[in-house]
DNA sequence: TTTTATTTGAAATTTAATTTCATAATTTGG
DNA sequence: CCAAATTATGAAATTAAATTTCAAATAAAA
């Protein structure tokens, strides 16, 4: 236990009223306190701003401001940047909201590698190191995820397909092959059209891989290949935000391995590509 | 070696003079600056306060209260962080490759706090909260935060554009009004289109809403309201990657803070919606 | 019950950070 | 080489944050 956030636990109950107050927000949320000014502070703990001032006194720091650098060397020092989703329980102030999102993006990243298998996770390189076309599939906060694929593999020289019209591709899917993958992301695993969509490109002989929670759904069953994403909490106001993030992870990480594994061949014409953005830039 | 006070140290060059002269006192006592107002640190570096916040800026973050919180952390870790470095060192086989875009995604949502200035963001979503039609245009890897942001608005109940054939958005322009605004999404804030575009919205009487990098680029210059995203470490292998997922972390902060500020109305809609895919989902 | 000590927050003050703006220095285009 | 435009800079003004003062409320002691 840190030395800064022990001292405060340890002289909570010598401390009057207010000051526990403070003490007892700081000890719960240490990790938003730096970036708080005295009056943030009083407002979430319900005190005065200069009870503030003097709980900092109170326990050996002589402002506020020294108290929120040690404060910082502590959190530091002991890694736990914010460490419970206790954030979410902040007021909806815009800026809280925005504090809200990074924290939980950035956990759901966090949580994926613990959720994705490595082993489907280099099937799935190896799958797409030998395969022809590529079809995404997504549909509402999944989309995004289908639609960043398709602009990544085009760029690595695959014939890719994607579109929000369920129909457009059930067009498409006959063309698709052995050699062939469609992807189907679904933070659910149950969305209708995703599932009729894999299962008729499964009978073409394509591989399905599924970019899907963690969680028995019939997605997850059906799948060749299942790369998971982590459950990750689920709060009415956050949605499916941090789920799209693992899906981009996902889809950033085979971007990226393919890129290697194709070596020379791709970094050619990647350049090329790239050499004439910067020079339209001017 | 610590990040941040390297990264000081590998654009010294690159600043003005007076920047320079900030970077360098930094540089011999980092650890006295986190205790020095704007004011001890102009008079020990000899320039003005003014200049100290620019360089803040010119380094990235977005103040120079988070500036000195960083290197609080930063002194505070130097010496014992050595698995940042490791994973990026690591080979790249798939799996490495997968926790590197976790780390580097990871760390980019981390850093968003300190580049994005909480006043330019509650402007933002006030003017949001009075708009009437939003537009989106980014190109290249800034392509998916504009559809992921066109998709968000639009379920919000504004009137969205995107697209991305810049002639297109050209013929669309010209109905936009003072309520509308103009989303620029772009990293290094000098792609040509985008400028363009942004300059013709302005002149129609539009807001700008910039989501570039923090950099004194032309798009940051000419933007109405800039939202930053942190100028991340450049690893060839890893391109634009961590710098979309800063991109999609500020549009979903927007959103959920203009969905709890439209309150009840929308909420209505969007549980009608919602039903709606939960029934067709069966 | 009165007096005294303690706790507290509102308002005033002081201090710090940031922005604005005029000027100086530099670069660019003719 | 000069004029125009751009960029860099600090002084002053503004805005925001931290701290102090002080009066009222509460609790403890006489």
């Amino acid at each position: 236990m840190s030395s800064l956030l022990s001292r405060i636990e340890q002289n909570l109950n010598r401390l009057s009223e207010a000051e526990r107050k403070i003490g007892e927000y700081i000890l719960e949320h240490p990790e938003l306190v730096p970036n708080m000014t005295t009056k943030d502070l009083s407002k979430n703990s319900g005190v005065s701003e200069s009870s503030i001032v003097r709980f900092c006194k109170s326990i050996g720091i002589g402002s506020f401001k020294s108290f929120k650098l040690e404060l910082v060397k502590d959190i530091t020092l002991t890694g736990m940047n914010l460490t419970d989703f206790d954030i979410l329980q902040k007021r909806d102030e815009p800026y809280d909201l925005f504090q809200k999102v990074t924290y939980v993006n950035k956990a759901a990243i966090e949580a994926t590698p613990a959720s994705l298998d490595r082993k489907e996770f280099e099937k799935a390189v190896e799958i797409l190191s030998h395969a022809d076309k590529l079809m995404f599939y997504g549909v509402g906060g999944s989309s995004t995820a289908a639609i960043d694929a398709y602009y990544k593999f085009t760029k690595l020289g695959y014939q890719c397909t994607t579109n929000h019209d369920f129909h457009f591709l059930l067009s498409a899917i006959p063309y698709l092959t052995e050699q062939s993958v469609f992807f189907a992301i679904s933070m659910s695993g149950k969305t209708k059209d995703v599932l009729e969509l894999s299962r008729f490109a499964k009978s073409q002989g394509a591989t399905v891989i599924a970019i899907t929670n963690i969680d028995k759904s019939p997605l997850y069953k059906e799948a060749d290949i299942r790369l998971c994403t982590p459950v990750v909490e689920q709060d009415f106001r956050i949605g499916s935000i941090p789920s799209r993030m693992t899906q981009l992870t996902i889809i950033d990480s085979l971007y990226l391995s393919i890129f290697h594994s194709k070596g020379e061949k791709v970094i050619d014409k990647y350049h090329k590509a790239r050499n004439e953005v910067i020079r339209l830039r001017r």
